[in-house]
DNA sequence: CTACAATTGGAACAGATATTCCATCCGCCG
DNA sequence: CGGCGGATGGAATATCTGTTCCAATTGTAG
């Protein structure tokens, strides 16, 4: 099915495609529903539906209802008998375990009160945020920064080599918060440098592996965060949920500030056409 | 279900009660089925399996029906989702369920086969990587480049401005491989982009939100992403499960080499004292 | 701005389906 | 042995559903 609306896809109408849409994200409605209940959900005309399965090789309506009821019928099978399947889904299975895992250790031993605490002091627009990041974790720091910089302004990613972090280090203010982001085989010059601006008085959360992490022992506030990898590398799937719950909530907190700013955003791009649905 | 029939038990003709084992045993002939077919199953008449459905306290066939499909549906949806039952009201609660889901869906969509083929051409050292990423996808990127790029050399992020982004386009060989990362409200100079490398005979494969999307056209293999997300941004933690994967295959199938590298670059760092373990 | 093509959804139509009715059959009791 | 009541499945029927056709609309190229 999913292969077929693939194959089909350049040559879909706009209303085509908003059935296929449905077809993909709600199947139960295409095994049990009517050409009608389908014509509904994607706000087009049942015409519409009939000529969509055409274009997928089905005849007419009932043969797309016949194959989505073949598959799924398929999929609730006890699961002893859908083991057959190719060997590959097992190392695939192992890394969905693994996952899961990272997010649900992360997000269980996330703290309210912390949570809200450096919510709050990110969100405050008095202090500058800095993210340092050890070299592992990069691509994850630069999602959070970049996210976080769509929501107010004053946030900045440490990086670069010895002489500009020490130069931004050495910069830093009171009032400033400082996000330090790694794991274990820790960065030492990370760790120096959140130390020097610890010094300099500068509040600072830290997102590390464990609580004996050199950079809990000078954090105001410490998340620890699972990272199994199935891999050589260290999985930082749970660093990026906690940096999700982190940015949801500051975006909370500054909603109105920041749905102005997406706003601000969003109208550039759609003036540009930068951005596109299709 | 089971619980009306048993109930219903005593009262049952001969004829009833056949329909009945077949409703118990072959749920999913009453739910895609129609009267006639229940009736054949059972050897018995289309009258009988409306009478049936009327003592067991349904309003004729079409009710029990109804009420099978409701249980098998439920069945169906994914384990993530079941859970859900005692719906979070806290929001870190909130972001548990819909990051678990984000990876779950994720990587249960992930075919096996493509994944292989995937992984083969960005393990095969002849061919050089390149990714492309939307903005909101850019740190993941990031991630998956750096973990690359450790294994293997030749992998590249193109980035920079338009007059940048033609010009590594334009340079690329068809003996390279393309790997573009873009999920809904897609970027459109990153389609472009990957437009042209493809017409230049680039392989290239596709992780996006939907196969209807415009980048899923293009490509020659698709992954689709779950991407639900607690605050105003989509969620890249699926995504970045997904890069996990694939790294994990590429280093499994270079392990020679890329075990060689990760030493030389473990003792370059042990060398240096730039790591700690506390 | 106009003409043309593509798209779209409502309406008519044909087929299928659930339901109801009823003649037949079977078992049981007088 | 005969009559009776429940059970049963086939046939008629009314409803529903998929399909097709077409007029209105939208988008587009000249």
């Amino acid at each position: 099915m999913a292969e077929r609306i693939g194959r089909a896809n350049t040559s879909l109408t706009p209303a085509e495609r908003r059935v296929a849409e449905v077809v993909l994200e709600r199947p139960q409605l295409v095994a049990f529903g009517t050409v009608a209940e389908l014509a509904e959900a994607s706000s087009s005309g049942a015409a519409t539906v009939v000529r969509l399965a055409g274009k997928l090789g089905f005849d007419g309506f009932t043969g797309l209802q016949a194959s989505v009821q073949h598959a799924l019928a398929g999929q609730l099978r006890p699961a002893a008998e859908r083991i057959r399947e190719p060997a590959a889904t097992d190392a695939i299975g192992r890394h969905l375990q693994l996952e899961v895992d990272n997010v649900t250790s992360t997000l269980r031993a996330l703290a309210g009160d912390a949570l809200a605490e450096v919510v709050a002091r990110v969100a405050d627009p008095r202090s500058r945020v800095f993210v340092l990041s050890g070299d592992a974790s990069l691509g994850v720091a630069k999602q959070l920064v970049g996210e976080l910089a769509s929501l107010r302004d004053g946030v900045a990613l440490i990086e670069g080599n010895d002489v500009a972090v020490r130069r931004t280090v050495a910069l830093l203010q009171a009032t400033d918060t400082l996000l330090a982001i790694d794991l274990r085989r820790y960065d030492r010059w990370l760790i120096e440098a959140a130390r020097s601006a610890r010094a300099g008085g500068v509040w600072c959360a830290v997102i590390t592996d464990s609580l004996l992490s050199p950079l809990a022992a000078l954090a105001d506030r410490t998340f620890t965060v699972a990272a199994a990898g199935g891999g050589p590398f260290d999985s930082h799937v749970g660093t990026l949920a906690l940096a999700n719950v982190l940015v949801a909530g500051v975006a909370h907190s500054l909603r109105a500030d920041a749905a102005e700013r997406l706003d601000r955003a969003e109208s550039a791009w759609q003036a540009s056409g930068a951005l596109t649905d299709r």
